[in-house]
Formats: structure tokens, C-alpha cells, sequence
DNA sequence: GCTAGGAATGTAACCGGTTACAGTACAGGA
DNA sequence: TCCTGTACTGTAACCGGTTACATTCCTAGC
């Protein structure tokens, strides 16, 4: 592990200039920078990124805040990859890092009322390793936690989880426009009695695809109605049952609007389950386009959101604040109606 | 930001004895210590990450090297979700972090011949961040860039790659039992012409999940034929192509062990494509049990591996190799085979 | 010829812990 | 009473960078 002192007596200068070769080039002559990088290169030094943190009081490295719903341990997030692989890359090219937090709570069991293992317990983490921002991954639903992390006043990004502050914003699909979208292609396709399996209470981006849900039965020149709207959490079995409520209705819809995926494939289940034809008797749209959207039979027309832009717009967020101080206007990320079989266009 | 040295002070002591409470807290009298740690406590102190590592020269982070196959963007490791949840848990419980490490070259186009951005450059990084270890995923075919990891000294811990070393080891399935035990499960039901997609060449969980497929073949009392042998690629197109050329067959098998549930859903396609039915026609079995696996029509039955186990047992053998200094052996994870409805049990 | 001022570099004090080594206090044994 | 060993604790030198401030050297301006 070749040191700064090796470099700076192999070149007969000081530390500090060999510091400022890489930190500040521009207030050392060429011929010695030139001299200090050929050296560092053939030595192949690079500066102890412990050493540099505990000196700058700032570390090279962003957190990752991401449980997953311990009161569903089977929920995934719906694309965590594409999310983990925008953020590395945005992130690598301006030299961070990602640190994945874990408090030793993890390992544990957990306080059923709480999301988080222990807002605190990150918090505490994050200036022990000096980190320069946080993205926060929403673990499910109660969210509340996340201001916690906000308040820190560590540049925080949030993903599909409404943040505010000095220092902190989110990224979310436009959750609205695309359920909107969805309703629309549903009305233009003749269907007048258009229902919604909604998220969980209390969660953002589900209230967001309920409200463009309304929005677009109005465009449409559609009324709403109370009884096609059910509530759901997001997970396979709640569109299942979900729809099974609304086609025990006198007059039931002909189509559905599902707030996921997941509940979308569920509502597909129950349709099978009660001798109907999709899309013939019913119309189902969905809502994330995950890899199971174009698997299942009929293949799932859905409002696909645009995955890998999450990290790239999240890294970008946070690096913006981590350099200007000032925190940007969340990003509202544009979606796209993929357009299968379910719904027979 | 409250440091150890005004700990110190407020109990009345030095330095070295607050950091000997958190160290080794068996040399500190009890009094003395029961009081440091009250303090601590009330101040809300933790020792600083930076400066610990730069001065123990080891830092409590292990770094996860995990790339996409850029040849394939749009591949996905089947179950990294479960992978990172297990890695994260069982490190966090003794301390340590996880960082995504990341090369300046990931943003970048890449050399389309190697498989790792940069393998020097990662190493690089590890001395930099003083990494405790470091954890390898296979990204797709080519893992012989492992072995420069392996080389480097440093606690290593590969998921489904060969590899060996001092400090060096890795973690995968027992692919050829689980491929055997799904062979022998098709015969038990009758089939006696039965053909494999295998997976890329090169690959040692594709090239073990073969051994087995013969392995079970010859348990079974059948002979191997090395026309019912095509190879895929872990993808649902080479499942397509595959079946169709088995299919072509004057001889064609009435049942077939796909190497991944990816070309497994190939196979099924292909097969509605040629007008045959699944399981009546043609029985067929996936590896991995990924989510779709359940919502394809049939579900398919297949050799289910131990996801969250992954994660568990390379966080517990890198652990071993960081205190012990020696090797553990490669862990080799028992499958189950999950019965499902496309080979008609 | 003398000086102001800028550019380049050196000096040394940090950042916040860890730990080898030295020192002190006190018990028990001779 | 003196000596020795054990149990604790303190002192200070690291770990490897960064950076405020001081210093040196030159050049341009008078």
C-alpha cells in the first residue's frame, strides 16, 4: 500500500503537493503535476479513501436505506435491479459509492408497528461513516419514518416517497398521468363500467393512481362511482379477493384498473376463478409492467414505469444537492401504456 | 458530532480507556466502564467509522461486486432481492456493511470481450477502502476475472463461481442433485425420452445441472442421447430456439429439463407454438424457481434453490474467512423440487 | 533598483480513533 | 517490611490524508 510520502519524496516535493495534484490541480505547475501523476500511475497509487474521508470530514460514499416490508416478508420491490443499477452507474461516474445501511437490528425482530428497524440507529450511522447523502428506498407503506431522515440534514432522496425539506426531494413515477392514461384507453375502448383495486391507505404513489384513476373516468366523460373502488395493498392476493368483490356486484364492471401488477395478476385469477374470459368479459390493466406483466395469459396491458430512470434521476437529485446545497423539485418521472392483451384493444 | 476525547473528559479519563470499552471492554474495570458507557449513551456517541478504519487499517465494510452482463443488458440475476436481503442481514449482525462497489467504467461503453468493467480497478478500490472482504456475483458467463480477486489476499466469497484460493471460497446450489432429482422425477412418471436445455458452456452451475441431468438419467436406467442435449444460454429465447430444434426431432422427447426457469417459460412457448400441450404432450421442468415460474400457464415444476440461503452462507463464510484467516469449503446449498403442473404429476 | 503581488510550494496542525508501552496502585508472599 | 505480580489506566505515536497559513521566488510596475 503505497502512501502520499512515498509519492512526494519519490518526487521531491511534499505531501501537500501531491495532495493538491489530485485534489485541486489546477494550483500546481504542469511540470510537477505531470511528474506526481507519472509516478502515482507507475506506483499505482490512489488515496486511502479512510484517511481522506476522516480528513475531509466527507466520505466518497452514499447510503442506501432499503428494508423490505417485514410484515410481508415476501414482497420484493418491483424493480430494485434497475433502481441499484441507474444509481451505481450515475453515481460511479461522479467517484460514489453505494453503502447498503444495516443496523444490527436487522438481524432481529422487529417492532411490528414500525417500518424501519430504527430511523435513529441509521441516522447515527450515516454521520459515523461521514456519508454524503442517503437514498431512501420505500419498504412498503408507512413511510413516515423517512422524515426522520430529512431532518438530518444530510441531502436525502427518496424513492416513491414524498420527502421535503432543505436538503431533500424525491423521484416518483407521474403516477396520476398514467393511471389516468390507462382509464382513458379503457373508456376508448367502449367500457363504461370501469372499477379500481387501489394501493394501501396512506401510501403515495397509490393515492397518486387513485386520483388519476377519477381524473381520467372525468375526461372521459364518466361518472365515478364508490362501489368500483376497492382497496388493495399492492400484493397478488388483495386484487384477487379485490376483484372478486366487485364482480359480486349487481352490476359489475367490465373492466378493471389494478394499481399494480401483482394485484392486476390477482384480479386475472379471479376472473378465471368466476368462469369469465379475459379480455372478453373483462378488461384488466395494470400498473409497473414487471416481468411477470407479459408472462401471464392473457399478457397484462400496463402502465409501464421507466425503471432505470429512478436511479439515474435519484443519483442525479442527490449529487445536485451533495454539490449545490440546494434541493431540487422532486422528479416526476413519465410513464408509458404498454399495451397487451388484457384489456382486447 | 461528539468525539471519544470529550467522552474522556466528561468521565474523567483518557482516551485509550473509552477506546478500550468499545474494543475490549474486559480490560476496563467495571466501575469505569459501566460509567463510560452511561455517558456514551446519554451523549449518543459512536466511534467514528473514518478514523477507525484509517487506524486499524481495516475497515467494517465488505464490498459487493456485482455487474450486469453487459452483452445482455437486459438480463437480471434471478434472485438478487433474496441474495442482498440474506448478505444484509447476517453481515449487520456482526457489524459490518455492505458497499456496492462501482469503477468509473461502469458508465461507460465496455470492452466487449471482458465480462468485469475493470477487475484491477475494483482491487484497487478495495485497498483504498480498506475493505474486510468482498463478496462476488456472478454477472452473467465469464467469471474468470474472479480470480484476480481471489489473488488479491482479501477475503473472497463468490456466488455460483468456482472459486478457490487461501482466503477464497464460494457458495451454489448442489445443481447436479437438483438436476438429477428432476430427471428421475420425469421418469418416475413415465418418460423415458427426456432432453435438456443445458446453459452457456463456460458456466459451472450449467455445467453441473447437465452432470446431474445425465446423472439422472442413468439412475433411471435410461441412456444418455446426445441429440436430446441442446445448449442454451440461461435465456428465454435460447429455451425457445432450443425446444424447437428438440421438437424437430424424427424422435422428439415427450419430456424436457430446462437448465432455468427462463428457458424453461421458453420451452413452454415454443411447444403452444408447435400446437403441443403442456404437461399432455410434453412434460417439461425449469431451475430456480423465480416468481413467473408460479404464474405461467401451466406453473411449472421446478428445482427450486435456496435464495435468502445464498446470501446467509456467503455472509457466513466470508465471516469465517475475515476471524480465522482459513478457508471454509465451497458451500453447496440442497435444492427442492417444487411439483407443480407442467409435467403432469 | 525597489517593491507589490501573484504563483508555486512547504510546514505543520488537524481529522478521530487505536494500541504499544510505560506507569501506578494494591494485593499477597517471603 | 519489602518485593513481585496483576489489574488498570495514562501517554503519545501512529494510521494517511487535507488544508490554513507561511514562505519563497518571480515578474511587472514605478
Amino acid at each position: 500500500m503505497v502512501t502520499a510520502r512515498e509519492i512526494a519524496q519519490l518526487c521531491g516535493v511534499s505531501v501537500a503537493t501531491v495532495s493538491r495534484v489530485f485534489n485541486r490541480p489546477a494550483t500546481v505547475s504542469a511540470t510537477t503535476r505531470e511528474n506526481v501523476e507519472r509516478v502515482a500511475r507507475e506506483l499505482d497509487f490512489s488515496p486511502n479513501e479512510s484517511a481522506r474521508a476522516l480528513s475531509r470530514q466527507r466520505s466518497a460514499m452514499v447510503g442506501l436505506v432499503w428494508d423490505t416490508d417485514h410484515r410481508r416478508p415476501g414482497w420484493r420491490h418491483p424493480f430494485l435491479q434497475d433502481l441499484l443499477l441507474g444509481l451505481k452507474s450515475a453515481l460511479s461516474s461522479h467517484g460514489y459509492h453505494l453503502l447498503m445501511l444495516a443496523t444490527s437490528d436487522d438481524a432481529r425482530d422487529r417492532n411490528p408497528g414500525v417500518s424501519l428497524a430504527d430511523p435513529i440507529a441509521y441516522v447515527s450511522m450515516t454521520r459515523r461513516h461521514h456519508l454524503a447523502g442517503l437514498v431512501l428506498i420505500d419498504s412498503g407503506t408507512d413511510a413516515e419514518a423517512f422524515t426522520a431522515f430529512a431532518q438530518s440534514g444530510l441531502p436525502c432522496v427518496a424513492v416513491d416517497v414524498a420527502l421535503s425539506g432543505p436538503r431533500a426531494t424525491y423521484v416518483t413515477s407521474d403516477n396520476a398521468a398514467g393511471a389516468a392514461e390507462a382509464v382513458r384507453h379503457l373508456a376508448a375502448l367502449g367500457h363504461d363500467r370501469i372499477a379500481t383495486i387501489t394501493g394501501p391507505r396512506g401510501n403515495a404513489p397509490a393515492a397518486a393512481r387513485t386520483e388519476g384513476y377519477l381524473r381520467g373516468l372525468a375526461e372521459a366523460g364518466l361518472p365515478a362511482r364508490e362501489d368500483f373502488v376497492v382497496t388493495g395493498d399492492f400484493y397478488r392476493e388483495s386484487g384477487f379477493v379485490g376483484m372478486r368483490r366487485l364482480l359480486a356486484r349487481k352490476d359489475p364492471p367490465t373492466a378493471v384498473f389494478a394499481a399494480s401488477d401483482e394485484m392486476a395478476v390477482g384480479a386475472l385469477l379471479a376472473a378465471r376463478a368466476a368462469g369469465l374470459r379475459v379480455p372478453a368479459d373483462l378488461a384488466v390493466v395494470g400498473f409497473d409492467d414487471i416481468e411477470v406483466a407479459s408472462l401471464v395469459d392473457p399478457a397484462l396491458t400496463t402502465v409501464a414505469q421507466d425503471k432505470p430512470g429512478f436511479g439515474t434521476a435519484a443519483a442525479g437529485a442527490l449529487l445536485a444537492m451533495i454539490d449545490n446545497q440546494e434541493a431540487p423539485e422532486p422528479v416526476r418521472l413519465p410513464t408509458k401504456l404498454v399495451i397487451r392483451d388484457s384489456c382486447g384493444a
